[in-house]
DNA sequence: TACTAAAGTTAGATCATCCTAACATCCATC
DNA sequence: GATGGATGTTAGGATGATCTAACTTTAGTA
């Protein structure tokens, strides 16, 4: 049985290496700076996770996880993620406050739960910022890649990920009315500065280059 | 904010202190016991919890929760049991598998996540086991306190809350279909050993002491 | 009242998780 | 290829929560 702390350890890897973050490896500091702990005790940590064989790296370099500790990463990330769709579609909680919540649940040890609870949720693929739910079989539903940025003028597509899931950044959605599904036409690009005009739902609204590479569309 | 151990050290003494269970008083030896601990180790938490102001007791002498105390351990039995309920309700956990995924959810913080779940039950007054649930306002609801045993020959009663929660009992009443609200006639009392034969719809059923002194009843 | 068993306390150790300060290694660049 | 800044490691210490072993106090009883 995996301490919190282990299992935290686990998950910031997990983030820290994904693929489609364009990042493969992870060193010490990054792990140190993502947690908010210091390297030594980042270092101290990862000689134990190494001793039970859910790290692999050789002295001075780059981390990854094994094969067991990247299933109970992705384990702690599924729990995560069906916790942030309870919190938001039965208890009404609104999607930039669940993270904090889901980060305590997703420790509870129980198989049995996390099974009732994804068919409670009637099994759903995407979490509540269209991030994708790991299934009970380490299966993931794919991701949407495509930016809103890369769009096209005249071209049309639906929200389908927050790729900056930090509350001033959701409230902000929330005010403009978008959310995960919402229909957007690109009606102009400013090459100026990557500004972006929009046509949402019969509002037109200009974003900036910053909040076009937060969203992921279909 | 307190740890886990912290709030199960208090939560331990509102139940050994509870007035209905006849206790009033609690020694180190009675906590070590209940918690699975060493004396000394309690005794080392003790200190603690007197420095923060969370208990009060003299050196050698009996503990007892202080105002802060008790409102921290209401509130931690008041998630305990709204959990218990969401379990059996919701995700249709039997109710001897519940106890011990409440103890765990019942460490969340988040005062939202309680409130909302409140209402999401519908304020449920009693948990599946017929236990109390504490509202938000610290008052409880009245808890049953006749046991089957001292019902009168001839007397007929309702099935309000079982005063002991393992699993072999709970397990043993699914068997026999006795749950809350189960409507219960007492047919016949032995003297000689105190069991009780009793006509739970339509069945005739023999019980012992231990088992009529378990349930309790309207 | 004096003794003893039960209850409570203290001292000293261990383990997980964190820290700071000092040291070692790596690698990009000159 | 030497070197300095970034990165990683080690040593030593703090705290919370636990233990065992030894000691002290209380309270029931002979």
């Amino acid at each position: 049985m995996l301490s919190n702390t282990e299992e935290n350890y686990l998950k910031a890897l997990l983030y820290l290496t994904a693929e489609d973050a364009g990042k493969k490896e992870a060193g010490t500091n990054d792990l140190a700076t993502h947690l908010g702990l210091k390297p030594a005790t980042v270092n101290d940590m990862l000689k134990r996770l190494k001793e039970k064989e859910y790290v692999s790296y050789k002295k001075y370099g780059k981390i990854s996880l094994t094969r067991s500790g990247k299933d109970i990463a992705m384990f702690v990330m599924r729990k995560h993620r069906l916790w942030e769709t309870f919190l938001c579609e039965v208890l009404e909680f609104s999607w930039d406050e669940v993270h904090e919540v889901a980060e305590q649940l997703e420790h509870i040890q129980s198989d049995k739960l996390t099974e009732r609870l994804d068919k409670f949720l009637n099994y759903p693929d995407y979490d509540p910022h269209g991030d994708p739910i790991p299934k009970s079989n380490g299966k993931m539903p794919p991701r949407a890649t495509t930016l809103l940025s890369s769009v096209a003028v005249q071209q049309s597509c639906t929200v389908a990920a927050v790729k900056d899931t930090s509350p001033v950044f959701l409230q902000y959605l929330e005010q403009l009315s978008i959310g995960i599904g919402t229909k957007i036409k690109v009606l102009e690009k400013i090459s100026f500065d990557g500004s972006m005009t929009l046509l949402v739902e019969k509002d037109k609204l200009t974003v900036s280059e910053k909040f076009a590479n937060s969203l992921l569309v279909d």
